[in-house]
DNA sequence: TCTACTTGTCTATATCAATAGACGAATTTT
DNA sequence: AAAATTCGTCTATTGATATAGACAAGTAGA
């Protein structure tokens, strides 16, 4: 029996039953709980086990369906469309395309947005330059297989990178775009990983549903020198990738 | 103006509008937002900033009353209780008393529960035992401060460590109680972080809201041999705590 | 074919969530 | 002392959420 089958659903707590549910089946989806025959239990069980009533789960499942995780049949049953999270690696030497090649075949960046601005206190510092010096923004998105996966805010230091949105936009690599403006290696000196409820910018962008939960990291590239290439924020869907940190 | 003047909130998502409005209150206090003079805005300003009604506001107020982060005072204003987040520093020598040294003055762990089982294949298979082999499993919980910062599940080969339930219960330190059964020293192997909501039981343990966002951290440490002799799960109350990967 | 099982749809009801407006109570400013 | 500000409480209405029961529609196995 699942650990799922005993533990009791909050309520009256602002967040929807069915929305809780359907937490609950996307996080059993991504451990592979219903592997053995990629068929989530009947609307009748579900409700059992839960403790609430099948239009409830009913509810839930529509959701899944939205977000393309379930895909229902009558008289079948609900069956599973996606499933495992892939594992993103931080270390001292994290590129987003290499840390996914195993587990995803296609792998790119797509530019969103780009803007050159004055650097606020937060990416100054960051970025070892002085408050209001002119930095560029990239605002990008990453996909695996053809399915969003992070969304990245990053400054670089306008001088030294003023081509740095261009390069990216054709070649959907950070790897890339740097080695065009003479960074040919580069190291991660420290990420900060925290998690929040997902804004609703990155809800579209990643193609998440309201009330997901983003993985954020905010961390800071370096050259071999040690000085400050890319400072950046990227937010990851919880429920689609997990961080791995080797020591 | 900050930025959350013109983000406008998602309706009808399964999340109650004074849920996110907590949400975004609670975040803001995280980061600062409101140092200023340490009060929140009024309620009448905060509904106009949201875009909803006062009354809304008010539920999302009493939320955060509740959890003990605002202190409202009639005719005066609501003002902040609590503070920033403890940043957990996660890297080969990661020990939760010294990486919030400088953070908090009281750091103690408490030994909920333990029990001796046989290792489930995931369990074995971080801690290179065979499956069912029997090992100790440790339910910490972690306080910062007097508050909970954490939430630990950690498992341990049995015959090594027979007794570090006894050990820790005493210490309050995983670092203690090791070197009681003969490790001087341990490095950090591994880290995998996630975020989901938490569960009802851990909820309960580190004193938070339901519907609260947890950060998973599964790691292990090994002995300066190489030998696994911690593999665990740790939750992090995610509105309390962010993690520092130092490379 | 018949039966059991599963998803899909309908009606009805009770509670929670959100809006709206008004006014009281405590505090600070003028 | 009076006015302005701010939190606290009340009534009322609307829509979303959750429960309950019944039955239709499609699938699979006896």
């Amino acid at each position: 029996m699942p650990a799922n089958a005993v533990r009791p659903m909050e309520r009256k707590t602002g967040i929807a039953l069915w929305r809780q549910v359907a937490d609950r089946i996307r996080q059993g989806i991504g451990s592979g709980e219903f592997d053995g025959d990629g068929r989530l239990p009947p609307e009748t069980a579900l409700a059992e086990r839960f403790g609430i009533n099948r239009h409830t789960v009913r509810s839930a499942i529509a959701a899944l369906v939205q977000e393309g995780v379930l895909r229902p049949e009558q008289g079948r049953g609900t069956f599973i469309q996606r499933r495992r999270r892939f594992t993103y690696p931080i270390s001292a030497r994290t590129r987003f395309s290499e840390g996914l090649r195993d587990q995803a075949r296609d792998r790119r960046g797509h530019l969103l947005a780009h803007a050159r601005e004055t650097a606020s206190p937060r990416v100054a510092e960051a970025l070892g330059i002085a408050e209001d010096d002119p930095v560029i923004r990239l605002e990008t998105l990453s996909e695996a297989d053809g399915r969003p996966v992070s969304r990245a805010t990053s400054w670089f230091q306008a001088e030294r990178f003023s081509g740095i949105a261009d390069a990216f936009a054709s070649s959907g690599s950070i790897t890339v775009a740097l080695r065009d403006h003479g960074v040919a290696d580069y190291l991660r000196k420290s990420t900060v990983v925290s998690a929040r409820h997902a804004e609703s910018a990155d809800l579209a962008d990643l193609k998440l549903a309201p009330g997901a939960i983003v993985l954020v990291a905010v961390a800071l590239n370096v050259d071999p020198e040690g000085r400050p290439v890319q400072f950046s924020e990227t937010r990851f869907a919880a429920d689609r990738v997990e961080l791995s940190v080797s020591g």
